[in-house]
DNA sequence: TTTATAGTTAGTCTTTTAGCTAACAGTCAA
DNA sequence: TTGACTGTTAGCTAAAAGACTAACTATAAA
């Protein structure tokens, strides 16, 4: 039960589904970036990428200060399909997209 | 995003994962069979039930006293294929299906 | 019509979860 | 080494969610 309870657990909060969705627009996130897109403190990011990664859906990489957040490689490939689809047409997710072009970076 | 995060919202609970995983085997469960399963209130399980029908998951029709559950025909999917293959060899899907073999029928 | 059965709804309690602030850890540049 | 910056961890609060009991609706049988 523990994996699919748990992945269906990290995806049923509103704020990972938006991370998620960026991450497939994106490639990779840093963690400011995240907390400036989801609007939330760095450590309610911080707390949000915590699960995903321990749900396995997303994986870190750690480079100097920054840490950037990919989708992991193993993010169940039927579940990858069916949200994208999902997402694609989500008033909250088009609007990220926007925000997401603005945020250039938050190394500057 | 309504959609997706409702249906992850739906499935993000112990109970209702293994309402979804009996009814992947049984085609229809009743009310009392299901809180029979869970071993729950009929009360708790008709608030479940009713987070998946509002879901679009499951799919209920009246007979008589009773009511039945089934999954609804617009399961997606390909969350459908994922949920199945991995709920599979869930240790308590397993013991889930040997429960519900004996529970023969609410009714009697 | 009375009684029993199947399920839902309302109200309460407890646990979980998401958010914040504050304090800490690690990395880099003056 | 000091200071600035990125991110995590700890502790707290408030809201959401799951469970129960009790009361109610609806159907069927005596």
């Amino acid at each position: 039960m523990k994996t699919a309870l748990e992945t269906m657990k990290a995806l049923s909060d509103r704020n990972r589904l938006r991370v998620v969705a960026a991450l497939m627009d994106r490639e990779e996130l840093c963690a400011c970036q995240i907390s400036e897109l989801l609007q939330v403190t760095g450590a309610t990011a911080s707390r949000h990428m915590d699960l995903l990664i321990r749900s396995g859906l997303v994986a870190s990489r750690k480079d100097g200060r920054w840490v950037h957040y990919r989708l992991g490689s193993d993010f169940p490939s039927p579940l990858f399909q069916w949200l994208e689809a999902e997402l694609q047409n989500d008033r909250d997710i088009k609007a990220d997209r926007k925000t997401l072009a603005k945020i250039t970076g938050c190394k500057a």
